[in-house]
DNA sequence: GCGTTCATGTAACCTGTTACATGATTCT
DNA sequence: AGAATCATGTAACAGGTTACATGAACGC
């Protein structure tokens, strides 16, 4: 339902070919929407089908032709109607908390790697939503507060995550678990076979 | 490449019809992993014919019959195996934002709408986390301790969501957008049409 | 000579959602 | 009488990923 309309927001700020809007996807809007070159074409193909931009091809020397597409009124029109109605909380959807769920089945030295890893990931992400932030600090601009706003969220997300990590490791130490009650060693449970 | 292993785990704690991992999925590890009892059934199919688990019919009387799936020791062994390679962390991926990142070509009172019934529906979330969360308070074994972690992440995204819900309708406020420097009026940007 | 960036796209596949389809029992 | 719960699945579609395919220019 929404890649159609990441894509229109990427438009709206200036044209763009499909190859911009890919790069785009990298390091703005994108934190929050990503998509591969793949799909961007063929959305932008649709968009195009659908009246909602409009492409030009121009023509370069040395490098391939680019194909750029301008949204229309039509598509801003369709982009403040999304605007006014109700969407979605996201939903948490992740492999580790899954794993987490099913310590008593899984790998707790693999998770303790994986929780190592995630740290450093949430920092260098944290950083980097820091650093775009800090960079709209003197922008007075409507369009400045949405960007600060909206890598506020990342940020908090990455804090949090880097937070919980430091306490789950310690949580899931060896010693910390080497005092729960009832710890059963992997393997060692009932296993059904049913045929 | 993961609701085989969300499916998995919850066969891991023992074992299940798709219609109960469809309802586990509205309650406990579906929190962190959701899926439709379509998408269940396919993939409950694909993982007995993969030998990841086993399923035996079982007559009912009054109730359509139930068909009970089984983890095997080579699913249990997957879930091993996977715990112990890294996992990506996730992306946010929120229409909200991207709205809030397009600012500028969307409707505000939209967005304050939005950022109102957010409000509520983070609030409403983070409840229900918390009570799941103080259900275990007393329970020491290691499952409780993944679950309760994995709760807190929970916990933690709705309270930072709520949080940051309600800064930003501070700053999204008529007033404080009357203050910003370059007020654009939505309707006043020129407009790209190229052919 | 080799890798990267610029630039376009297609094809096959996997994941996930919506809607269709059925049928008995129990609660209000 | 009507809605909800139990219980199974299929089919069609939408969204997203991976891999394939091409080709010139530029820096090392």
């Amino acid at each position: 339902m929404s890649i159609k309309f990441a894509i229109l927001v990427a438009l709206s700020e200036n044209p763009k070919s499909g190859y911009d809007v890919a790069k785009h996807f990298d390091q703005s809007v994108g934190f929050f929407w990503h998509a591969r070159h793949s799909q961007v074409y063929r959305e932008l193909g649709k968009l195009r089908d659908n009246g909602l931009a409009v492409s030009e091809e121009i023509e370069q020397s040395g490098k391939p032709n680019r194909i750029v597409f301008t949204i229309t009124d039509s598509g801003r029109e369709a982009l403040l109607k999304w605007s006014r109605e109700p969407t979605e909380p996201m939903e948490i959807k992740d492999d580790f908390l899954v794993q987490l769920y099913g310590i008593e089945n899984i790998d707790i030295q693999g998770l303790r790697a994986n929780l190592t890893l995630r740290l450093e990931s949430h920092g260098d992400r944290h950083a980097q939503y820091a650093a775009k932030h800090q960079a709209l600090e003197n922008g007075g601009t409507l369009a400045d507060l949405g960007h600060q706003l909206a890598l506020e969220v990342g940020m908090r997300w990455e804090r949090e995550w880097e937070d919980w990590c430091t306490i789950a490791l310690e949580r899931l130490s060896a010693k910390a678990i080497s005092k729960l009650a009832n710890v059963v060693p992997i393997g060692s449970k009932t296993r059904g076979n049913a045929a």
